[in-house]
DNA sequence: TTGTAAATAAGAACAATTCCGTTTTAATTG
DNA sequence: CAATTAAAACGGAATTGTTCTTATTTACAA
């Protein structure tokens, strides 16, 4: 997803311009993997002096819910990443940087009848491991 | 994994047998769920007045190293089950109760030359929702 | 231009987890 | 059986990631 096409979704919705806004969705729009909370405030306090985690938590729960991003788990700490707009799949990601690869192929294809009279809502298919370039400069983890 | 099965690892390894340990196997073996560290030292408080925190996490994370534990993070929180001993599979998890049901069916059967040149060391496939006895007890959630 | 709902700051509060110095205990050894 | 010792547990403080609260500021519609 484009930023502008992200400032589109936000005023869609009701929310208002803010040019933190802008700079938080830059920021993901740039990077094709997942970053964390802090990996963002430390991007944007050179340029917002006094930012505070409330600006940043806010916005980042407010995107996803807008799915502007999406967000995984690892390690204990939330990581958000700027939504892959075309058709359903899942990720590769690299534990080192964060990068991702898609997976074009979705297991939830081939359950059908193992789970009847349970209610599905989410699935969560990933893959964990080091990508080409982590792996050669950071041989060990 | 049996408690007793559980304990003869822990005796093969060299580590030592203490009550508490035995009493926090036998929690999670009567359980086909995944619990929290907060469950288990509710669990164990009557019985252990003042244990501490660390005693609970630190075992935690031994027996999930053991092998003799499975983990999962859910909500940013660990969560913790039995771990089941016949071959690989994934969850269903209900996001109610914690109960699981085992998916018999793996997506990296089907994944090979995708990920050429990237190393993998891990992946994950969960399902979540609500178990059939969670639907009728709380419609919503 | 002004009113107001939304956004932000600043830091307190919170929840999950880890750390640390000390004491206790299970298992080994003399 | 006593002494030893390495592991385990205690108790609480510290840390980390995240959310909440109150007051202030700002975007933008009327």
């Amino acid at each position: 997803m484009k930023v502008e096409e992200a400032l589109s979704v936000l005023k869609k919705e009701g929310y208002k311009y803010t040019d933190k806004r802008e700079v938080m969705l830059t920021f993901f729009s740039h990077e094709n993997r997942y970053r964390t909370a802090k990996d963002l405030l430390k991007h944007m306090e050179p340029n917002f002096e006094g930012i505070s985690f409330d600006t940043i938590y806010r916005n980042l729960h407010l995107f996803d819910q807008l799915e502007i991003l999406e967000s995984t788990e690892l390690n204990g700490e939330k990581h958000f990443r700027m939504r892959c707009d075309h058709h359903h799949h899942h990720h590769f990601i690299c534990k080192n940087c964060g990068i991702t690869k898609e997976i074009h192929q979705c297991p939830m294809d081939d359950i059908q009848d193992e789970l009847k009279g349970f209610m599905i809502d989410d699935h969560k298919f990933e893959i964990y491991g080091m990508c080409p370039s982590c792996q050669v400069e950071a041989p060990m983890y």
